[in-house]
DNA sequence: TCTGTTTGATAGTAATACTATTATATTTGC
DNA sequence: GCAAATATAATAGTATTACTATCAAACAGA
């Protein structure tokens, strides 16, 4: 089976990981040990010890490991927009487009067998769990200005520009497809650790549900209508 | 002028800080230093120092600083509720009720005379960028069945009825309200860092384009009508 | 085989998030 | 106004974390 990898920001890594053996087992290994032990309590003498390496080497690809995360979830974001690239290619209205597009945000993730050493589910969870690490830190213009988000960036970019096909005159594009993407693994985190405070439920139809209240906020948000 | 205080969840604290000298230094100062530092940042050490005390004797107040945490943005959530009952008291119809209950979510938030040793102004930045520390944890289950997070929870059940009094039928009413809380807190740390992820502006009008947004989420979604 | 690169082994540092102990203030009850 | 109780300060100490530095061994390519 072949492999395709993403060409991600130069900034995100030291070493590019997935030119090396050694990469490949520090993605690995730290998409392991971030989703079991959650990114607080995941250290690099701790990874190293699991992928028989050792810290310094660890370095050398990462220069910390918040620069991980930021690598693992450009990846990730990355990996959502070719998925969406692939469903809605075929689509030739924004509307389509756009309800193929909350149906993949809102299912349940499986292991996609065109990338290796990237455990999809695992990943998942950490996007859940983590994302909002990325940005709620004193460096993040930096981060910025180094181009870390241009994965996410590029998503809501694609997004947005439906929307306006749907609606040209609707007045928060970004705002709104920000939202719903941030939404999306909001709720998943509530219907885990905090059911009072969502209506998704904690069922087997949980991502049926997730996509149903996406596609309401979204469509009845941009859909033009007399009423509020 | 009369100092009002909040009888938030014991859980939150060793002992109350709002009944010493010290306990209401250590609140006063670490609003200003997790607003100053980030709470990454933060520490107990140079709290202390603040207030020319010591690190053992801040540990008498709090097990330690993420439940400081906790406590700063329980209190802000009881703050925000007493201002949403103030505003919507006298209003009769659920509809009126949101309307004001958004006004007062989007509005700048400024320092309350009724409240020492709290500046209102930083805590709201407080929020904005460190709320998301309070569950993003593996500890959050163990938070939530101690209380953590009922503050948050009142909060939501009160707008979430006044939903169901607009639209019985909706489904989705609990999550509606969290999206639009935190949604809110969201736009504005991106409006201030990452502004092309948003449609809110940088601008003098920022809160007024947020109430705007908000308010469109909220209303067309749960209006009843034909589309979507 | 020579050369350069990658990795491993080891050591070290400043800071963090605590815990423990004891002495000194300060408050309170009587 | 004094003893008892409690709150606080001062100090010390620990395990862990997030690095940095150095050097030797392994290996890969030419």
């Amino acid at each position: 089976m072949p492999t395709l990898t993403f060409r991600l920001n130069t900034h995100l890594f030291v070493r590019d990981p997935q030119h090396t053996l050694l990469g490949q087992n520090i993605i690995r290994s730290s998409v392991e040990l971030i989703d079991q032990l959650g990114f607080e309590q995941f250290t690099f003498k701790k990874l190293a010890e699991e992928i028989n390496s050792t810290e310094a080497s660890v370095y050398r690809y990462f220069e910390n490991k918040h620069r991980l995360l930021h690598y693992l979830i450009g990846w990730y974001w990355s990996w959502l927009e070719y998925r969406i690239d692939l469903f809605t290619i075929n689509l030739t209205s924004p509307r389509e487009k756009l309800k193929a597009c909350i149906k993949v945000i809102a299912e349940e993730k499986k292991l996609d067998d065109n990338f290796d050493f990237i455990n999809e589910e695992a990943l998942h969870r950490i996007v859940v769990a983590e994302l909002d690490k990325t940005y709620l830190t004193k460096q993040v213009d930096n981060d910025n200005k180094e181009g870390l988000f241009s994965g996410f960036k590029s998503l809501c970019k694609k997004i947005s520009e439906w929307v306006i096909g749907v609606n040209p005159t609707f007045q928060f594009p970004n705002a709104l497809v920000n939202t719903i993407l941030l939404t999306a693994k909001q709720q998943i985190f509530f219907a885990n650790h905090l059911p009072s405070l969502t209506s998704i439920g904690n069922e087997a139809n949980r991502h049926a549900r997730l996509e149903e209240f996406l596609e309401t906020l979204l469509f009845k948000t941009i859909d033009i209508n007399e009423h509020a």
